[in-house]
DNA sequence: TTTAAGAATGGGAATCATTCTCATTTAATG
DNA sequence: CATTAAATGAGAATGATTCCCATTCTTAAA
């Protein structure tokens, strides 16, 4: 436990933001659990001890400061995840029937084969192309819910 | 003009939904513009003759019927298209800047690529994929804008 | 250590997108 | 045309996110 404070405050630290409570407790957790994790998570661990509006602001100066790293599920839910030197580029899998998340890797070559169609891509539409994301859904045999979709 | 109305009734028709107002002005202007439209940007080509509740429930609709398909945009606005047949398999990119949303075809051998690299994901993760999106982000140099964006 | 100044927080109001409710209108069918 | 189910319009309700402001922390300097 102490452990992740330590690592919550030092990258606090490094990236110039000052150590609060909210902000160690949310990097706490997100290391804890290594895992995306929507509001609502992060709330409930917290056992409501910090305000919805302050976890919105420390979800956005975090994610300025590219110490976390936020995008949507299928079911439009905002999802967090550290954003750590070591942790590669990556993507996720969904599953709508468990609602969990997988981060995935796609290899080498074909992330190289993307990137170099990326850049084609790019000059064929006279567009900087700075981001690319790859998302998959699919399902456990767990239900059929679908609990991530929208509709 | 009336060429795009009579595509509406008869894909409405070959669907078994009934014709109406909202859903033939809907799927005509969809046809006219031929680009991903935002829930705004029907509302005023309609000049707001439709209700507002109106047109989710026939974007809903023509979603169940596969008629069009839905998606977001990175600033979380839903984009809807038409999903016709002879449009294939396809991707965007998105222009931050002047709010743009570009087809993108990946071509036949990545997508080939893809298709087989999902199919081992799916089988480590246990995981039946059934869908997949790859998306591009970037901006033209048009502003510096972001506008895409939510943050 | 104390203190001052700015930064961050909590709580609640405001906003925005989306969904829901229900009374009224319309489409399809014979 | 009349009937009946389906669809619509208008606005209320909901849910997520942002905004506001008075109070409380953090930090760094004295
Ligand atoms: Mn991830
Ligand atoms: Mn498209
Ligand atoms: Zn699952
Ligand atoms: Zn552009």
């Amino acid at each position: 436990m102490a452990m992740n404070t330590d690592y919550a405050r030092t990258l606090l630290k490094q990236h110039g933001l000052t150590i609060t409570e909210p902000r160690v407790f949310v990097l706490s957790l997100l290391r804890k659990f290594d895992t995306p994790m929507s509001i609502n998570d992060i709330m409930e661990k917290s056992k409501h001890t910090i305000a919805l509006s302050t976890l919105y602001r420390v979800l956005a100066d975090l994610s300025h400061a590219k110490i976390v790293t936020t995008f949507s599920s299928p079911n439009q839910k905002l999802l967090v995840e550290l954003l750590d030197e070591e942790r590669e580029h990556h993507h996720h899998l969904y599953c709508e029937s468990c609602e969990k998340v997988f981060d995935v890797s796609l290899g080498e070559e074909l992330e190289g084969m993307i990137e170099k169609l990326i850049s084609k891509i790019g000059e064929t539409h006279q567009i900087d192309i700075q981001e690319h994301s790859f998302e998959m859904y699919g399902s456990c045999n767990n239900t059929g819910q679908h609990s991530l979709r929208r509709n």
